[in-house]
DNA sequence: GTAATTTGGTTTGTATGCAGTTAAAATTTA
DNA sequence: TAAATTTTAACTGCATACAAACCAAATTAC
């Protein structure tokens, strides 16, 4: 979404060419981001600087710039005399995903409600249109990607700087459990698919008409939706087990 | 704190040499940070390249990627073609401050209390030290720089990769709001310190116990605290204004 | 005299070559 | 054959040179 030196100003015919390095740089954080995002990069795979400057036509000094930035952000590790790696996912950051996603995501909508300015709704809408579209045609990538424009979306509504940070972590791994657990053959999960979707809408509805607590009681369910989608993966229905056994598991100690 | 990609390892003579570059590198990045904690470099300063290379004796291209460091931390932002500047702090970003760090402290301090290792909390003890030290012979920067290096290891204790990017850029405007307004000769000011540091105090008791609710407690008081101390500067006591009625500045809106 | 434009100096961005480091293959040795 | 050591190849980090963009002062046009 941001690459933090540069705004999408208007280009100009004129102006294209001059742009040409700035917007293959930008083009590699998009396409190193969404790799990552929708795994066409796993978790601990090396970003090879000698291949990535051959494909983007970038030289390895501006490349790094970039490594650097979504290290910053949390995409990659750089580790020295050793290069950058896709961040990893362990047992123990699934568990810190779910203690800090829900008081993230809750204190965000609600901002997002109180703050919101129409041209972002409008942008919200027009990704929540994407996202119903990714459900009918697209690919789990697609959906994934659509999801987490519409969050990011909400994030820049609420627009509190020391919460963005967080907020980016969280949708970044946020995207990436989805794509490991997500199985659209799963009867259940598509039924799950569709009331997030609905549950954007209400999302939606309830940030114009700026009700903060509706937002925030709405974060909570849609978190819980997103929980017991990995839930349905983690314990499926052919092992029969109680559903309702398993919440605890949020809190419980793994050390 | 922490320069991503390197892991302070045992030195050994024969390793010095070699280190030299990297040692550069961080100590840049260190310099650069406690400088824009304690004011030495104010909000909105630029970041001259050429200077700071002849200073560290670094080239541009390692300087230049300590920059996007810092960028991801959030002390400096990046502007295409216009280099570094220290972030900023409009009067939007202090209300965004403190909706946001209740939460965030409360949080932080409620997973110290539950993931604390012992040789953290002895680097909790000895940061504690230091900051009562800064407290009797130190300058206010040094207070700002001990106070918040306290709470940085409070932020490695909870060891939540998905709280500690919001927690880090709190702890920055933190210090610099503290350097903004703190004066040392006003009395309540002095006591307000003196209670901080016993707060500090009870927060290593309560980690050191793993008594979470006591620490989420503890981090709402010492939050409390520091607002006031903030509070005291925006209405000193020489106007004689009713104090009860301040804290409701702290939910109004600015827009 | 004011506004627009050009020009020179300064700063930022990129490419490339070299030096240092790591990892792996090949050789030696027991 | 297995372990240890040397050699070799590949990669990472840094410095420098060059190109592009920006800024401000000076010139020109009106």
């Amino acid at each position: 979404m941001k690459l933090c030196e540069r705004q999408p100003e208007a280009i100009t015919p004129g102006a294209r060419m001059k742009d040409m390095a700035n917007d293959r740089k930008s083009e590699l954080y998009e396409h190193l981001k969404t790799s990552i995002l929708i795994f066409r990069l796993l978790p601990g795979a090396n970003l090879d600087e000698a291949q990535l400057s051959k494909t983007f036509g970038l030289s390895r000094t501006p490349l790094r710039e970039v490594f650097r930035q979504l290290a910053g952000d949390g995409y990659v590790d750089i580790r020295a005399n050793r290069g950058a790696r896709v961040s990893e996912m362990s047992y123990t950051t699934l568990r810190d995903f779910f203690l800090a996603a829900p008081m993230i995501y809750g204190a965000i909508l609600r901002l997002a409600a109180s703050n919101a300015a129409p041209g972002q709704i409008e942008a919200l809408k027009a990704a929540q249109h994407s996202f119903k579209k990714s459900l009918r045609t697209g690919s789990s990538a697609d959906r994934a990607l659509a999801n987490n424009q519409f969050h990011e979306i909400t994030g820049d509504m609420a627009g509190n700087v020391y919460l963005l940070p967080s907020f980016r972590r969280l949708l970044i791994d946020h995207a990436r459990i989805s794509m490991t657990f997500y199985r659209p053959q799963n009867a259940r999960m598509t039924e799950n698919v569709s009331l997030a979707s609905d549950q954007h809408d209400h999302i939606i509805a309830a940030i114009e008409a700026g009700d903060e607590n509706s937002a925030a009681q709405l974060a909570d369910e849609h978190w819980k939706l997103s929980r017991d989608q990995i839930e349905t993966f983690v314990m499926p229905d052919a092992l029969e087990a109680p559903l309702g056994a398993l919440p605890q598991k949020t809190g419980m100690r793994t050390e």
